[in-house]
DNA sequence: CCCTCAGGTTAACGAGCGCTAACGACCCTG
DNA sequence: CAGGGTCGTTAGCGCTCGTTAACCTGAGGG
């Protein structure tokens, strides 16, 4: 599509290469920790280059956030799709496959899942009031199948509870030493027990 | 002990205010997002007036978080120790009163939990190894309460479950909207449950 | 062969920020 | 009542950083 020939892995186009160590460098040192000549210079670049690409550093961090969030609600919304298009099978597996696919933005793009809930500040209100709107929605979505699998758990402890298991999930990215976590397979299965567990325990003695 | 009469309920100095206001707006706005003027101004003194109480503006950020993690850790090894004392009652007691000492911080010290995971990258090298040492020592008063209840728990796994409980339980303080919540005591329960059924979870199946 | 345009370059500006300097008001003590 | 220490003030310096301006280069097309 871009080029001519033979783009089968789709090489990485100058915007994307930016945008991704931007990711990088905002979630290891935030967002006013870097300048702009260090994004430009881990892309080979140098400065003020970057403004042939975006309109400034702001609109980097923007499309960032927004963009995971777009990705987060969508894949929910998916999954959820799916799950009534099979004509709804057991509100567990509903569950699983929200978690799952929520692990898998957090062990796979470490950056942005730090970014998303560290940086958002930094934004211009308007485009902050975007990527709350989005996480809000995530947020709904979760809430909805956890209410269908434990109808006894009050909205508002639901809401908590979610909310509290993006905090586990969401806590791998931000160890010092990844390199101390068991295989992906294993950490993605541990961390699925515990969300589960945790739910669990959200709708059990009260 | 710091004027001449009745200090009982210790009215606060003005360096405790200047912490105070830091640590709130570090909170809000992140540490490069807030300038010195602001600090001052929270207080009702004026940019440089700070510095007669600190020589600079990471010391007050160094102050805050070497304070929180000393604090974090004293506590849990006070409970340890006053469990040990007693004779060494039921290993769930002892992770619950954990949990209950990490939730009264969570939710009354909002600011510095905030700032404890989220601002270490700002200080000074020293500073910010002395945090890590503290953060990890009070995993490992955790892991070995966690791992006494749970003897089966491989200690990485232990680790990880660890890290992810503090994740959930430093959940709260993130909130848009803190107005939302149940009240602080069905919140704290609330929170406590999802930490046990995360536990029981790690240890359960696998 | 020239023209255009995308995608860079370096130089420099302007604002903001942390921090220092110099100074002043107040309170205590001898 | 002099003197000093505490705790402020305002002015301003120096540096960093985001952004803009002006210029350059190489590839594609009529």
């Amino acid at each position: 599509m871009s080029t001519h020939a033979a783009a089968r892995v789709a090489a990485p186009t100058r915007r994307e290469q930016i945008l991704r160590e931007a990711a990088r460098l905002f979630a290891e040192r935030g967002f006013h920790g870097v300048g702009v000549d260090e994004i430009g210079a881990a892309v080979g670049i140098s400065g003020p280059g970057l403004y042939r690409h975006f309109p400034g550093k702001d609109a980097m961090l923007a499309e960032l956030l927004v963009g995971i969030s777009e990705r987060l609600l969508e894949g929910g919304r998916l999954r959820v799709a799916e799950d009534a298009g099979r004509g709804g099978g057991p509100p567990e597996a509903l569950l699983d496959a929200l978690i799952e696919g929520h692990i898998d933005f957090a062990l796979d793009d470490r950056p942005l899942i730090t970014l998303h809930d560290r940086e958002l500040d930094r934004l211009r209100d308007t485009d902050r009031k975007r990527v709350r709107r989005l996480q809000r929605e995530y947020v709904e979505v979760w809430v909805g199948v956890v209410r269908a699998l434990y109808p006894s758990l009050a909205e508002n402890h639901a809401r908590v509870t979610v909310h509290a298991v993006f905090g586990l999930l969401n806590s791998t990215p931000h160890l010092a030493r990844p390199e101390a976590l068991p295989g992906r397979a294993a950490t993605a299965a541990l961390l699925h027990r515990l969300a589960r567990g945790a739910f669990a325990a959200a709708a059990g003695p009260s």
